[in-house]
DNA sequence: TAATTATCTACTAATTTTATAGAATTTATA
DNA sequence: TATAAATTCTATAAAATTAGTAGATAATTA
């Protein structure tokens, strides 16, 4: 039940180019020194993340990525599947990748994971990273000083 | 976000003793050609049940394992902490092995992690095996021709 | 005493996760 | 048009976790 690294990261550099929307390209290694993510590993990522269409690249001087869409048209939940594949902890109750398990029919497990899969996916596919954006500023804000940096 | 095999394994041999609650130890032997669980992997399982106290077990000619507790006081959250370790996708919002994560003081993944980890302990620490044997029982009333037989 | 059953210690195999290497391609701009 | 800077691609490697196995030991019953 664990969330993978992989995912963990692109959540973060997903936030951090949120963060930058709609000011143009930025580079893989400003998000990897930033977010502290090995510079090799986030290529893979980000790249992954423009192949399913979340984020768009210019490659070349000045190149990078930027969001594909608007922060509050997308989900955690479809960062998480593009790059771990289904949300579903086992696969007969998954939208994505659903496969039977070997006694289908009278299965209950199955009844106890379709739950689990549901509540998981409630809080997935509603944030979005707009909504992550405002709790980073709520965080900052909250911060005594009011330093001017935030980490995720 | 995956129900490990050992996991899947624990709940199916456990709803399997729970459905023979008080009738006497059950031989692993019973349960893995019930169940189709390879019988040294089973073996491993039902020792580290009993090591947290969900099993008791029985050496020697007509030993073999039952439930410590009625199956109204076992749920499927204790299993699986118990084959698995903590339910939570990541440490830093984990109950049973808490560890801070690198940025905490703003980590917003965090709160929505915490939201996920409640959403599916709720369910967890919830169900029983009682919960789960009546479930059966119903599946198996529903089957057309009601066959004597039910399959977890 | 013999058969049966869990227990224990220690592997091994397979799979998945977490990266890394290096060449190829594209682009801006001096 | 050369050069530097960036993504892209293909491939591999290292590490960690998961899944499963082997074989000897101890306890119990009949």
């Amino acid at each position: 039940m664990k969330l993978s690294k992989k995912s963990d990261y692109a959540l973060r550099a997903m936030i951090y180019l949120s963060m930058q929307h709609k000011k143009g390209a930025i580079q893989i290694k400003e998000i990897s020194t930033s977010e502290r993510i090995p510079q090799k590993f986030l290529e893979n990522i980000l790249l992954a993340l423009r192949k399913v269409g979340i984020l768009n690249s210019k490659i070349g001087l000045k190149g990078g990525y930027e969001l594909a869409r608007s922060p509050d048209l997308i989900t955690l939940g479809e960062v998480i599947r593009a790059l771990d594949g289904a949300i579903a902890p086992v696969d007969c109750v998954s939208k994505t990748s659903y496969r039977p398990c070997s006694e289908e029919v009278t299965c209950v497990i199955r009844g106890v994971m379709m739950e689990i899969r549901n509540a998981i996916t409630d809080v997935l596919d509603r944030v979005t990273f707009a909504d992550m954006c405002s709790r980073v500023k709520d965080s900052v804000e909250k911060k005594e000083g009011g330093v001017l940096t935030y980490t995720i």
